[in-house]
DNA sequence: CTTGAACCTCACGCCGCGTCAGGGTGTACC
DNA sequence: GGTACACCCTGACGCGGCGTGAGGTTCAAG
């Protein structure tokens, strides 16, 4: 209900000053969002809407808020309520984009790891392609965030030349293993129990002792055959007499 | 149609393995995008999905392709087809991620922004809230990306000192303007060419000369009140006598 | 044979509109 | 007054990737 003499607009010049569409207009009165003051009187429909300059106030708001990343219900709220602290609205709000911006730069940082790995081959079949994919992507479907983090921190702590000792420490034990093994050497026997506390020093050495990183590792280990270029299905039968060789040690597993 | 003795497993194993829910599952086979090999022979319904270790690997392949970002119906493409190029595939996708994320991390800076200009003031009412948040996005809904870099590169050329010269020009050149009009000199009066040069000549050292450029800035005059604490809505009367001027003078306007 | 957990198939909901389809209105010109 | 013609209106479906019921069936264990 315009005041009789009142500067108005139609649906199109709005969307023509906004750069929104009329569609987008329909739908915020739909929604309830922006409703035109005012609409022409007609014979037999519903006559045009007719927008106030009050309303043109309303929408610059809705825009201004909507450019922000808030979504429509939210906006409407804001609009509608002023019992709310906008600072802690911003804030959350913040932290929310900032989340995604964050999850969209590691994405990034994948895509472009995959990229350069592509480069370097000559030839990149589909297999390749599909390989090379999944040896980027395996590890975040086995780790949480929180998890991942967690191995930063502690890859950090105890230093790249540790990390180093580790990786070359672990064939040199699973051929002990394997050799225990083919010599049928029984999962109690004292010999099986040091190489069981060896076995899983180093495994403790890698997941700090979280019952959380020590599952998600099992299980990447139980499902891929392949893992950093190891041969991992190989492992599975180590790892249950080694297993053995631990319980009969008397070993804690995190797990 | 698994071979007969073949390790099957059930929609909720595969889900418990992957991380999944048997919803998406379900939604895998709806799409065509993973459908089990076989199903339990059942007396009235449909029987059970069974999956075999081919649909397994399958599945993997698509957690990947999904983990970096690609859409299922992309998924399915890739994995059907083999007639493509991943490296183009993975650089085109890399250069849309990189874009959203540089969308959402100017949308963090300038919630960043509007953080900090509330955190200054002490008490913030819905209003000032308002206000701020219009404050900081009105340039962005008048000038589109491309522009805002244009603008930044120019500003980078011309050199700050002359910025601020041209900053501190505009009032004194508003002034002189207004006294003109209020003596009411016509504008095709010597005195008003020679200032409406002088005004179009701040204009384009600010434009470049680009008429997108020209046309948002002048939208956006036209449109607000208040840009950076310009009182605009005071402009329009001195642009008006201006523009007529300049049309005396015959200076080309890029719009 | 019975229970109970797990499985099945519809079908709607979400978010912010785009995009038809089918029909009324407002204004300018004759 | 009529007649264009641009503009406006109201439904209704679609999109992506499932979540979330409702209501019924099937498998494996006891």
């Amino acid at each position: 209900m315009p005041k009789t003499g009142e500067r108005v607009w139609k649906a199109g010049e709005l969307a023509a000053r906004t750069g929104l569409t009329v569609r987008t207009l329909h739908h915020y009165d739909a929604i309830g969002l922006l409703s035109p003051s005012g609409r022409t009187g007609s014979a037999h429909g519903p006559g045009h809407r007719l927008y106030t300059a009050a309303d043109l106030a309303r929408l610059q708001q809705i825009l201004s808020l909507k450019q922000l990343g808030f979504g429509l219900d939210e906006v409407r709220e804001y609009l509608s309520r002023d019992d709310y602290d906008p600072r802690r609205v911003v804030r959350l709000h913040l932290a929310r984009v900032t989340g995604q911006a964050d999850e969209l730069r590691k994405l990034a940082d994948r895509l472009a790891a995959l990229a350069d790995a592509l480069d370097k081959a000559e030839a990149v079949s589909a297999d390749d392609f599909l390989n090379t994919v999944r040896e980027i992507t395996m590890v975040e479907q086995y780790y949480t965030q929180e998890q991942l983090e967690q191995l930063a921190a502690r890859k950090e702590q105890v230093g790249q030349a540790r990390v180093d000792e580790v990786q070359a420490e672990w064939p040199r034990l699973m051929a002990e293993v394997q050799s225990a093994m083919d010599a049928r050497t029984d999962p109690a026997d004292p010999k099986a129990q040091a190489l069981a506390r060896r076995w899983f020093g180093l495994v403790a050495e890698f997941t700090g002792g979280d019952p959380g990183i020590f599952k998600s590792l099992k299980k990447m280990y139980e499902t891929e055959d392949k893992v950093h270029d190891m041969d991992v299905k190989a492992m599975r039968p180590m790892m249950e007499w080694v297993g053995q060789a631990a319980a009969a040690a008397g070993i804690e597993l995190p797990g």
